[in-house]
DNA sequence: GCCAGATATATGACGTGTCAACTAACGTCG
DNA sequence: CGACGTTAGTTGACACGTCATATATCTGGC
């Protein structure tokens, strides 16, 4: 006994498909320079980018489970690549000794440096040139707003 | 002799990591409906909207390669997995014995309409609900001038 | 001190995506 | 006709993500 489904009008279709298309556009626009020209993938960046801000280049990997939000298994694996190509590596916890550390190795910090000026104009090239300043400071709204009522009630709950 | 980076500004920021979390938020969260109640990836279902859309809800490959801007060989993997489950099926083509359609079966149409409905409120309730009619209209047009400035030079250059 | 959970991480299997190499059929120009 | 470049599609290797499961350690009663 479901209502009638209320199909999406065209404006919300375009908004929709429309976010769907930007993203993989910009994901593979900027994914293949860091690919090709520094040899990481969007997510080896996000990972070297928190352990360079984090003190001594280290985090528990539950921590950097958390700030990335990925699941355990998905971390593991990626750092396992990650260690086989130079960029990370793995210590021991004394504190704890179920846990593990993962840092940054010169080689990781290296790759990042030489990759981050190019991302952030690849960023610029491909998204926000072509918007005003009114236009980035909406999407940065829209994007607060659902991503805070999705996550509101699932994580952290009051 | 490159120029100083000009780094993100604070809401430039906001916009960037903003939409790549709130697009993982959606996908997440639209994506494992689908997956958990009716055995459908978001591929999956992409696919079988453009083929039911289609006339006698065949395709020439190459076509479809083309409307989902998908590459050849994803296009090939994807559908023998299609094939294998049962949701289309492949044809030769007698024009052009290089060829090949993909059908949808009735599996495959009986999935998509199952499957419909339930996406439709989805999309609404994780993402068009959060926001003012307002909002929509802008990310629409936000959406649309950042996709045509990158595609346009890139193929079907004037 | 010990045992029953809970926690931190790793692993293997499998679906998915990309790249490069391959097969086969077209089209054309001599 | 026949060699040649192009086009359609497939395949295999490998990177990535998820799920279920395994292993080791911690923690809180008793």
């Amino acid at each position: 006994m479901t209502a009638e489904t209320r199909w999406l009008t065209t404006t919300e279709e375009r908004a929709w498909r429309g976010l769907l298309r930007m993203h993989d556009l910009l994901v593979n626009r900027t994914g293949r320079s860091m690919q090709d020209e520094f040899g990481l993938s969007a997510t080896d960046y996000t990972v070297l980018a928190e352990l360079t801000r984090a003190p001594d280049g280290r985090l528990r990997i539950q921590e950097l489970s958390r700030v990335l939000e990925w699941e355990k298994s998905r971390v593991s694996h990626h750092l396992t690549r990650m260690v086989r190509r130079g960029l990370v590596s793995r210590e021991e916890c004394e504190d704890d000794r179920r846990g593990a550390f993962v840092v940054v190795t010169a080689e990781g910090r290296a790759a990042i440096a030489a990759a981050a000026p190019r991302h952030v104009e690849d960023v610029r090239r491909y998204f926000l040139d072509h918007l005003t300043p009114g236009q980035i400071t909406l999407l940065a709204e829209i994007a607060d707003v659902v991503v805070e009522k999705n996550v509101s009630g699932r994580e952290a709950a009051p």
